[in-house]
DNA sequence: TCTGGGGTCCTAGGACCC
DNA sequence: TCTGGGGTCCTAGGACCC
């Protein structure tokens, strides 16, 4: 038996637990660079604001609804995101935290008699409690009937946050109600096409022919379709497995033109890919570069273009990353437009020692690598952005806009509310 | 003027092998 | 007139997730 906990509009919620004047009032959190809305307060889910959609054309609408607006703060979220992990963790040994605001627990190894709604309860109050966050909590005998469960939770308040749905009479009744489009797993694609087909309900789904699925869908529907029915396909990842790919990529504040700008902002992204490596302990031996224009621009010709190349050995040094990312955005740079978006991406992973040297790699190893970058790390991991490589420019205008941004409440000393006496 | 960032998995098709 | 069968590996693109 699962139970699939996520917290209700976790970015809105983690503003509103250090700012309790809030309460009560319609909240929203956007995108990276203000751009789009990604987070809603309840009180702001009654308004007619569009999920996903630009800021500013939705501006005139907050203002007559006295909206509050925040930049989104990762600092914070994620540290508040860590805190509800680690309550979690103590309620029940084996978690998976599937997403910054979301854990599948496993609770086939909590005592048997245990009664699965009260534990719920008891989950959704030990959070509250410890973080201010609420929680929703979903409970079955499948990850995606629990994510099915969770969703109710959350829809019908008369069940107070929890839902136990180890009953199948209750799951039946259940995916009845549900329209197809909020099974995990059925995006905007598939649900038009079950609809098209006459699939309208989560049920509906569920009694489909295994045959007709595997014809027309895949087998990630094919197992979707079983998980409705109550068996189990996917498996429990107490453990994260390695990552395969890293990327870092952000919107400018102001679109870059001079190659100058962008070349720093490409070295930037270089910097913080390779760290993020260094922190998953890979080496890379694939570097890519992407930079595009706006889609939405009128009146200007789009350009997006990608440049990958392979190293001989496999590195995990940043002077390296950023040598082959520059090279690459020399490949695509094209004077004349109006850049909006750029990154860096690294893949084709290897774990430390089991590199392969190359025989005719007349390049000479980097004698201090590993030292270098292991107090790179080090200084920075105590103060953010202290050390850096040049090519990453001063000034930094490319930089993303946040200017409706928080105070890192529980991360950073200076921003510490002060109580006077 | 202004439209996010970071991931995963699967499939089809091409190149290549014997 | 007629041209096999069985594989692997890689990449690009499409779908999904939060």
């Amino acid at each position: 038996m699962y139970a699939l906990a996520d917290v209700n509009s976790f970015y809105a919620s983690c503003e509103v637990a250090w700012r309790p004047d809030l309460q009560g009032k319609p909240v929203v959190v956007l995108s990276n660079n203000d751009g789009c809305v990604i987070a809603l307060s309840a009180e702001a889910k009654k308004l007619k604001i569009k999920m996903g959609a630009p800021y500013f054309k939705q501006r005139a609408l907050f203002q007559q609804h006295n909206v509050v607006v925040f930049s989104s703060n990762y600092e914070l979220y994620g540290d508040m995101s860590h805190r509800v992990m680690e309550t979690l963790g103590a309620l029940c040994p084996k978690i998976e935290i599937y997403s910054i605001d979301e854990a599948f627990l496993d609770l086939s190894r909590l005592p048997g008699d245990l009664d699965l709604e009260s534990f719920g309860k008891e989950i959704r109050d030990t959070v509250k409690q410890h973080t201010r966050l609420t929680l929703g909590v979903g409970i079955a005998p499948t990850k995606t009937l629990a994510k099915l469960a969770n969703f109710a939770a959350k829809k019908w308040t008369k069940s107070q946050g929890v839902i136990d749905l180890s009953d199948p009479v209750r799951q039946k009744k259940l995916m009845s109600y549900v329209p197809v489009e909020e099974v995990w797993g059925v995006g905007r694609r598939i649900s038009k096409k079950l609809n098209d087909a006459g699939i309208k309900t989560a049920l509906q789904l569920a009694e489909c022919d295994l045959w007709f699925i595997r014809k027309n869908f895949n087998v990630v529907m094919e197992r979707t379709v079983r998980e409705l029915r109550g068996e189990p396909c996917l498996g429990f990842d107490e453990f994260a497995p390695a990552k395969q790919e890293i990327v870092c990529s952000r919107s400018f504040g102001t679109r870059v033109t001079a190659y100058q700008e962008m070349r720093e902002a490409i070295c930037y992204y270089a910097t913080r890919a390779s760290e993020k490596l260094r922190a998953e302990h890979q080496f890379c031996r694939q570097i890519s570069v992407f930079v595009k224009t706006s889609p939405f621009a009128e009146g200007e010709i789009y350009y997006g273009n990608l440049a990958s190349t392979r190293l001989i050995t496999p590195t995990q040094d940043t002077r390296d990353i950023i040598f082959a990312a520059t090279k690459c955005l020399d490949d695509i740079w094209k004077e004349g437009h109006r850049y909006q978006k750029a990154g860096v991406m690294l893949g084709d992973f290897f774990s430390q020692g089991v590199s392969q040297l190359h025989l005719f790699d007349e390049r000479a190893p980097r004698a201090n690598s590993d030292a270098l970058m292991t107090l790179f790390d080090k200084i920075n991991d105590k103060g953010k952005g202290t050390l850096w490589f040049a090519g990453q420019g001063i000034s930094r205008d490319w930089q993303m806009k946040r200017e409706m941004l928080s105070p890192a409440w529980t991360t950073r000393l200076s921003d510490v509310p002060v109580a006077r006496a």
